[in-house]
DNA sequence: ACTAAATACGGAAACGATTTCATTTTGTAT
DNA sequence: ATACAAAATGAAATCGTTTCCGTATTTAGT
């Protein structure tokens, strides 16, 4: 394949040192040699070895992403935001998904530990709740930076949309439409976002005098299938409800499936509001679904600056421990709106 | 951070070729010492440095996967395939995508011409016309393997779906319907899929004795508004017609959101199936929209599994030059029958 | 003209693993 | 006890960079 440095230096007739420092432009090298130098080294399509380097430079130029899902807009798209901005710096992306299992990803954030990547971002899995893989990791000072599902106690960057005022806006909106018997639909107790959007659901109950009725928060599993009969049973039950705050995106397209099954009508008799990313299929759906949607590709472009910040400044402080929120937006669509 | 082979030696009072020999099980070295080091690797939780091992053997555990799009859960689907085969086997995923853009995707293979990866598979850009960049990569022996949209002219191994077939019998399927102006709905000319599906697409066509009215045949680009508004201006004027088949989902989509800016009624006064990935979507769309299907998880496993194979087995020949097809089902929803 | 500093380059160490080759230790047969 | 093979370990080269350190040549200052 290609040649090294060391063969491009024989060709120059230069030494190693001159041809490495004269490809990165280092002020010791004259501009004639420069020229010549570079002009060869696209000759014989010089490349320089990135694991060379890495180990020489303890850097590796890549950037391990966690996530739960990737069939997910919303995560996808948050991807899509770091590529956009890591990769304009050269930097590479290692994309891992741990499929919302806690022991995969354990597997993964150990195999990250040797440094194969200089920095994390990570979003966890719903059924986190030992997060001592990451405490360790951020204990050695390796950077790592959270963004939606995060770990409140680790001292670091979180990158987080308003879920508490999201929820509690979305919440009241359904009250102003008429609901009193709200549901709340989760994925996990544990999660940050399930934590703060319940609050905000409890709080828009509270303040509009409505007893919230622990019947009606359910906390689902990744089985779709299970899901639905869930739903359907609940939807069939005496205590049905009127409303439902979906915290998952795909919790409330499970919710469609089972209202098919019945003889209920949306809006009419059942209004749904859920945290959603893709407006197009929101849209679409029958009725258009309303939803809070969040800037998700905004998400990952925060993350990624942050980090390049970080990873290319000399002497650059840690990760500082703060939580940066970045709004949501609510559109009324169809679902929750009696015409 | 952690230690390294000679400081871990060091503690073992062992020269670091003993150490590195008992760790990687070498039949040179006592079973009682093997016993020593494995404890004292564990206690010092040693890490071998992926770089140097790299830089070694010449070898990165980490493949390189590019496709077009991320928020496309066709792609999505393919990558969890992959991820789930090769990190059962200590493989790493660089994903990048191209959004489309042959510029990006030429600049990351070139990228990866320096060795990064191991091995790459590919979904080309739509915009490909030219495909130099692969070329050189697949001349120079880099392992390379091709799913979904393919570069026929190269010889390497080439995961495909039955679009010929899937094609012509979801076009049949409009015909039986009785539509008698069917269109076709693509992305871009010069991608195998498009070839292979407007082949299908014509031949059934043919077969029923229907013309081909060329200006059927739409081309569309990125830009979903822009496709909408095409979508709308065909089907208001005169040579409106009464079945679609759509070779990408999303122009699926863009389709629903037009006829919701018509009096067109679906299936009554317009059919349409489409390549689509999403089948709880396609359930809920409104009406339900009848898909082909392709099985993406399988695509990414057998990718994975000739990678691995390829890079684990010693001497293993060249990626045999061959397309494998895995065929997609047809789900027939309301989209395409009246009731 | 002589010294000091700046400029341009080469030699060799270093990064952390694996592996070839050499060496010591142990075991076995005579 | 001696010889020789087998087993277990160590020393050093190697992978391809970057960089520390040294040195020769040129430039500048007095």
């Amino acid at each position: 394949m290609g040649v090294n440095l060391k063969e491009l230096a024989a060709e120059l007739k230069l030494s190693p040192s001159t041809v490495s420092r004269a490809l990165n432009d280092s002020y010791e090298i004259s501009e004639a040699t420069k020229q010549k130098v570079i002009l060869m080294a696209k000759k014989l399509d010089y490349q320089p070895n990135p694991f060379a380097r890495s180990l020489r430079e303890n850097k590796s130029k890549t950037i391990a992403v966690v996530i739960p899902e990737r069939i997910n807009n919303y995560f996808a798209n948050v991807v899509d935001g770091i590529e956009e901005i890591t990769q304009a710096h050269g930097y590479h992306l290692l994309v891992y998904c741990t499929q919302e299992d806690v022991e995969r990803e354990k597997k993964i954030v150990n195999l990250l530990m040797n440094g194969r990547a200089d920095a994390i971002v990570i979003s966890v899995s719903s059924q986190l709740t030992d997060n001592s893989h990451l405490n360790l990791l951020h204990q050695r000072g390796f950077p790592l930076v959270f963004f939606d599902r995060i770990c409140t106690e680790i001292p670091t960057t979180k990158y987080i949309t308003n879920n508490y005022e999201s929820a509690f806006e979305g919440t009241k909106h359904l009250i102003q439409q008429g609901c009193k018997k709200i549901a709340f639909f989760m994925l996990s107790k544990e999660l940050s976002i399930t934590k703060e959007r319940y609050r905000g659901y409890k709080d828009a109950l509270d303040q509009a005098g409505i007893n919230l009725d622990p019947s009606l928060n359910l906390t689902f599993s990744q089985n779709e299938e299970q899901n639905i009969e869930s739903i359907k049973e609940l939807l069939n039950s005496e205590k049905r409800p009127d409303g439902i705050l979906s915290s998952i995106g795909k919790l409330a397209l499970s919710t469609y499936q089972a209202v098919k099954h019945t003889t209920l009508n949306i809006p009419r008799d059942l209004k749904i509001i859920s945290f959603f990313a893709d407006s197009t299929v929101a849209s679409l759906l029958n009725p258009s679904l309303t939803t809070i949607t969040t800037p998700t590709f905004k998400i990952g472009e925060e993350c990624g600056k942050l980090l390049i910040q970080k990873l290319t400044k000399p002497k650059q402080p840690d990760l500082p421990n703060q939580t940066l929120v970045i709004p949501s937006k609510i559109t009324i669509r169809s679902s929750t709106i009696e015409i």
